[in-house]
DNA sequence: AAACTTATGGAACAATCGTTCAAGTAGTTC
DNA sequence: GAACTACTTGAACGATTGTTCCATAAGTTT
């Protein structure tokens, strides 16, 4: 039979690993320690020394968790058409109600930049795209995926954060070509 | 007069700073402290704690510095020409042989997203980069200007950086507009 | 040379940290 | 129910941390 202790350990695993993101939300990376995600989960210091022998791995943890997340968005967004609409919309959302957690992933993602290990996980959301996606042209999809990590990491650092509106012609840009927004008004 | 020990206080100062950017090349930013700063300076620790009242401060101040070597740097890549190839070619040094610098600095750039008075000094070379080039097309400036970021940040989590040649049609097809790389290879 | 400002640096403080340990509970297998 | 395994948790360890304090040195001004 299955046994039930290690169903409910699955469970406060995902829960601290659940804290530990909250916690990186709140004060980045730095105010992660084996206390302050415990206090956030509820739980025992030990419990988090427990499921997860060093901070290291608790980090990576949530790192790996995040990605599959951010896979399952990105998935979502193609799949609700991935117009360039639509993509501006969920920029604008990410830095903005969802800004602290847009940080969240960015710290966590620069962690790849220094464990090889991690990088796998924090790059499967680009090969996800480019399968999902068959663009016609590589080269010019390359571009688009870079973009939207930058106007992201952008808008996070951007004194007013740029909403759908202000995001919306340069995803047309990138998706359909040429600049063809603002219609209303005439090349001077 | 000019009071000397100023100056020199200056110029200790800078190079406790310098220190920092070192210490986070090697350990990022979760690497500094006082007394990890001081070792690497080469002074004792008070020495950090005297110019820089806070922990935060010298995070900050170092900020500070390197945003404005960013710029620096971007301008002169500018001068140089611009050139898809020349853009390429920086880009490629800042993943491969410039690699911790790089990281250090993207590092930095997440910590204006927590302080909103290191938002202007984060943003300060995309507002050169636009009053440099004067581009005609605002928006695929913008979305240039994303990719960059983009670019980066990716090749900095990458398995393997991108080089030079992998970089140059994506930069290009940017700048130009639709890809006319490959030009050997017809499409079938 | 006296009065001042600035820089220097060793010692020490309380706080917090990661991690270990050991004793205990509860669920599973036989 | 005995043996085994998985989880729980308070207490504690040594190490490191940011920061303060203070006595002193060195440079500047008057």
């Amino acid at each position: 039979m299955i046994d039930g202790r290690k169903a409910r350990g699955e469970k406060k695993r995902r829960a601290i690993v659940e804290a530990t993101l909250r916690v990186i939300e709140r004060d980045g990376v730095a105010g992660v320690t084996h206390r302050s995600v415990a206090r956030e989960a509820g739980v025992p210091t030990t419990a988090s020394t427990y499921y997860f022998a060093t901070l290291d791995d608790l980090l990576i943890a949530t790192l790996l968790w995040v990605a599959e997340e951010v896979c399952d968005d990105m998935l979502q967004i193609v799949a609700s058409g991935g117009t360039p609409r639509e993509i501006a919309r969920s920029l604008a959302r990410a830095v903005n109600e969802n800004r602290a957690r847009t940080l969240a992933e960015y710290e966590l993602y620069l962690l790849a930049g220094r464990r090889p290990e991690l990088k796998a996980a924090a790059h499967r959301w680009l090969d996800l795209a480019v399968e999902t996606a068959r663009p016609a042209d590589p080269v010019a999809f390359r571009a688009f995926l870079a973009a939207v990590d930058g106007l992201l990491i952008q808008g996070l650092t951007a004194d007013v954060a740029p909403n759908e509106d202000d995001l919306e012609p340069i995803v047309s840009f990138l998706i359909c070509g040429r600049d063809d927004s603002t219609p209303a008004t005439r090349e001077q």
